[in-house]
RNA sequence: GGGCUUGUGGCUUAGCCAGGACAUAGCGCCGGGCUUCUAACCCGGAUGUCGGGGGUUCAAAUCCCCCCAGGCCCGCCA
């Protein structure tokens, strides 16, 4: 709905203006949209904006079609406002319970998230990471999209090797730990082993050569430290609600051949140099590094794998993102400007800041972050008691599954609510936070609709607003299709974020001046109408989060 | 040193790419609201040189240039 009445505004102006470049604002508080035009016509014509505007406003209202939108002239601003008409509509699209989610497209889409390496667990940096990951993903398939989720696992690199020398040579032996913190645990000693006696480095760069040459007892031991590991990381990610449809091995790209391939095509292009090394000449390009693929020993770096893995990606997708750290924007530049001059499809690339300790910056090998799976449990543990305390009378059973639904919130919340390119530094007492601004708020706004829809029973719709809280809220409601789109677009999932606590927001308001149930006849049934449509777009904007639409809490 | 990026009330943050009408909200602070659909809520108030300086424009938080501060990158690591 406000998708077309925006494309229809738009095209009347176009053809009334006669220039393409017509481009509507938000009104705020003048209006639903707004046209500042005259302003630019003022310019060329040399008059006054105000006449302009009025004249423009006079044609509009001569070809007037319908009556979902009204216009009217403040000074040189163009106002529209959309009407009740306007209002019925978007609120009978918005009772159909999947409100929101768009008709089934061909275009296939490959999100791939998180692929952090295996040699340790998930820290509140890398959810970063799969949560960006996860809402975009979300929002792709609500927008219609067939997509495929992937995470892309390093089996092969030399964090790996040490973690496979460390379970070799170190005799740490798995206690009752996760998988992937016992890969840890072996990743910081060998670490630590390497430190005291450099000589060590010699076997990890064999254990490298080996698996690369298909040793079928290294390949073994690597394969078999990198399950131990995923396992524990696939369980984290599974607690918030987050899971992959594939896992693509690096080292398969190895044994293929796909890599072999790879490189010989590129070593045809004018671009490559070998000098021992094998590298491609980007200077071109507008990068003065080279672009390493292989080592003077003939094994390959990260990058020449990551080159053929997004070839067979593009292959086979329509379009593909990546979710990927700031770290990785050189790199990822250097990617798509091969890739490029292969005369391959290139991936789109979401770059996210780095998420910080108070004390400094995480690390793995030094073992200093703080774990995905320690966050899961103190948010779980907090949310336990704010239900136990609010909802004294509920079973135990019902108040753990429901701390864990708001533990989800408020973590993934959290984190998706803040636009992905500002460094951020994890803070406890923000994370242990359900109050405004917080997935918890939103839920609580979906579990008040869904108590007064449980109350009122069966109803007939009927469409007629009046009150200021109600209009708001319609409109607000109009918007979600296009909000969606705008994420997949823009590959930005903090829109939906801000979306929807306004629309939070505004149900809130409603529910505290606008009384439902007690209202009576058609008034009654239009806020119920109201009601209901407010609750399937909340449920649909939190499933598109990756958060429970808990109907009590 | 070069490149990328961020800088918005005490703290956190939206808006910036596609310049317009009083800069968005939260936390904290001050004050008010539960005999009324779940108070994880709502309302009012105080708090801003939109990092600084120049420029473009009828109009700049938004575009351009310079400077300052933080983060990231610049490896035969991934």
């Amino acid at each position: 709905m406000y998708q077309d009445e925006y494309r229809r505004i738009v095209q009347r102006l176009q053809s009334i203006t006669g220039r393409e470049d017509v481009e509507l604002t938000d009104g705020g508080a003048h209006a639903d949209l707004a046209s500042t035009i005259a302003f630019t016509l003022a310019k060329e014509q040399r008059r006054q904006p105000v006449q302009i505007a009025r004249e423009i406003a006079e044609q509009l209202q001569a070809q007037e079609e319908g009556d979902s939108v009204t216009i009217e002239v403040v000074g040189p601003y163009l106002n529209f406002h959309f009407s009740a008409s306007y209002l019925e509509a978007t609120l009978r699209e918005a009772l159909q319970p999947d409100y929101g989610s768009q008709p089934l497209r061909d275009e296939r889409v490959v999100v791939e998230h998180t692929s952090a390496n295996p040699n340790g667990p998930l820290h509140v940096g890398h959810i970063r990471n799969s949560i960006l990951g996860d809402t975009l993903a979300r929002s792709f398939r609500k927008a219609g999209y067939r997509l495929e989720t992937q995470y892309y696992v390093n089996d092969i690199g030399r964090q790996i090797a040490i973690v496979v020398w460390g379970v070799g040579n170190l005799g740490e032996i798995k206690k009752e730990e996760k998988g992937d913190a016992f890969i840890a645990r072996v990743y910081i000693a060998a670490n630590r082993a390497i430190e005291t006696d450099p000589g060590i480095t010699s076997h990890i760069d064999r254990l490298m050569q080996r698996v690369e040459q298909g040793d079928p007892q290294v390949v073994r031991q690597f394969r078999e430290a990198v399950t131990e590991c995923l396992e524990g990381i696939k369980a984290t990610l599974l607690s918030l609600h987050v899971r992959h449809d594939r896992f693509i091995w690096e080292s398969d790209f190895v044994r293929n051949g796909d890599v072999t391939r790879t490189i010989d095509r590129i070593r045809r292009m004018p671009q490559c140099r070998d000098d021992g090394t094998l590298w491609v000449d980007l200077s071109s390009q507008g990068f003065e590094k080279q672009y390493i693929l292989k080592r003077s020993d003939g094994t390959t770096v990260y990058a020449a794998r990551d080159i053929a893995f997004h070839v067979w990606k593009g292959r086979n997708f329509d379009r593909m993102i990546d979710v990927l750290g700031a770290d990785h924007k050189l790199i990822g530049a250097q990617l798509i400007a091969t890739l490029k001059l292969m005369g391959e499809k290139a991936p789109e690339i979401l770059h996210f800041e780095f998420v910080s300790l108070p004390e400094g910056s995480m690390s793995t090998r030094a073992g200093k972050f703080v774990s995905a799976d320690e966050l899961v449990e103190e948010v779980v543990k907090q949310a336990y008691v704010e239900v136990t305390t609010r909802r004294p009378e509920l079973e135990e059973d019902v108040r753990r599954a429901i701390a864990r639904s708001v533990a989800v919130g408020a973590i993934r919340y959290d984190i998706v609510k803040v636009s992905p390119e500002k460094s951020t530094v994890f803070d406890w007492k923000e994370a242990l936070d359900f109050e405004r601004q917080s997935g918890p708020y939103i839920q609580y706004a979906h579990a008040r609709a869904c108590s007064i829809l449980e109350k009122s029973g069966e109803f007939t719709p009927a469409f007629q607003l009046s009150d200021p809280h109600e209009i708001a809220l319609a409109k607000h409601i109009g918007r979600f299709p296009a909000i969606i789109d705008q994420v997949v677009e823009e590959l930005r999932p903090h829109l939906l974020a801000t979306y929807t606590r306004d629309l939070a927001d505004l149900f809130n308001a409603f529910y505290r001046y606008v009384p439902v149930l007690k209202s009576e006849g058609i008034v009654r049934q239009s806020r119920l109408a109201l009601v209901c449509a407010a609750r399937n777009t909340l449920r649909g904007a939190l499933e598109t989060l990756g958060i429970d639409a808990l109907a009590t809490m």
